[in-house]
DNA sequence: TATTGTTATACTCTATAACTATA
DNA sequence: TATAGTTATAGAGTATAACAATA
């Protein structure tokens, strides 16, 4: 007896949560791409394109179009690495950077909304079914 | 106390949610967008593209662009409308059709396969707690 | 006058391949 | 020879605006 309409239900979540990421990111300027990024310099520090394109799991190619986009919107600058002339560091401007402490806080109360007011059994028990239907993607992904 | 950790295990799943499915659809020479498009006439039938467009809340313009994609691998034709000879009546193949009936049933088996060995108290536990942050949603986007 | 779907144009995300500068 | 990032090219998704055919 498959278990369909949890299913459904799911697949709406991922709908409206994408939906509410878009806007929200839309007013600051930013697409889910290039917030992937950012949100990665800000949680690892400056970074070559290349390690930014592993973590993201995109070619270079594809940061070097992010980068140029966050550079001309003032999120980021290119900065010339130390050691190696071959590389660039992408960094935070001081603007970009107060942005992503702003994005903190706002995800802070998106889960302040999203949760709050939920009995603490229920929360658990989601959470515990939330880690289940990951364990098993992670593992038909594999 | 903010439940930020719920909300990074959603937008994990959310993650790998779309990673399967790409991976599934990409295996149909389907992408999200025309998935979304041939799902919705496998439930409601040949459609103007008007109306698809307005289902879908994309532009006109890009659903002609989609039903482009679709035709061209064999999901979809064009018909004249019977009564409006300025509109078209999209319509599933008979290869289409039969794609469809196969998604359904994949649709299906990912059910079984997520929520298949979790104790029925759990699953009512995670369907309550979904229902209620989608709800939540539902009012922060109106 | 309003509606359906198209052409024209543009921007973003994504990829592969070829190339430059450096290691 | 290998690596970092770029230019060149291409396809998909998305949008707005102008237009043709029809209602």
């Amino acid at each position: 007896m498959p278990r369909t309409d949890a299913l459904d239900l799911v697949l709406e979540l991922v709908v409206l949560l994408g939906e509410d990421m878009a806007q929200s990111l839309a007013g600051d300027g930013l697409t889910v791409s290039r917030a992937r990024l950012v949100w990665l310099l800000h949680h690892t520090g400056p970074s070559t394109q290349r390690a930014l394109a592993d973590a993201l799991k995109v070619t270079p190619r594809n940061v070097t179009g992010l980068v140029d986009g966050l550079a001309q919107a003032g999120y980021v600058v290119r900065r010339p690495h130390p050691s190696d002339r071959r590389a660039t560091l992408v960094t935070l401007t001081e603007h970009g950077a107060q942005k992503l402490t702003a994005m903190d806080a706002a995800h802070r109360e998106l889960a302040e909304l999203l949760f709050a007011g939920m009995p603490d059994a229920q929360y658990a028990a989601f959470v515990g079914g939330v880690e289940h239907v990951v364990a098993r993607l992670r593992e038909a992904l594999r």
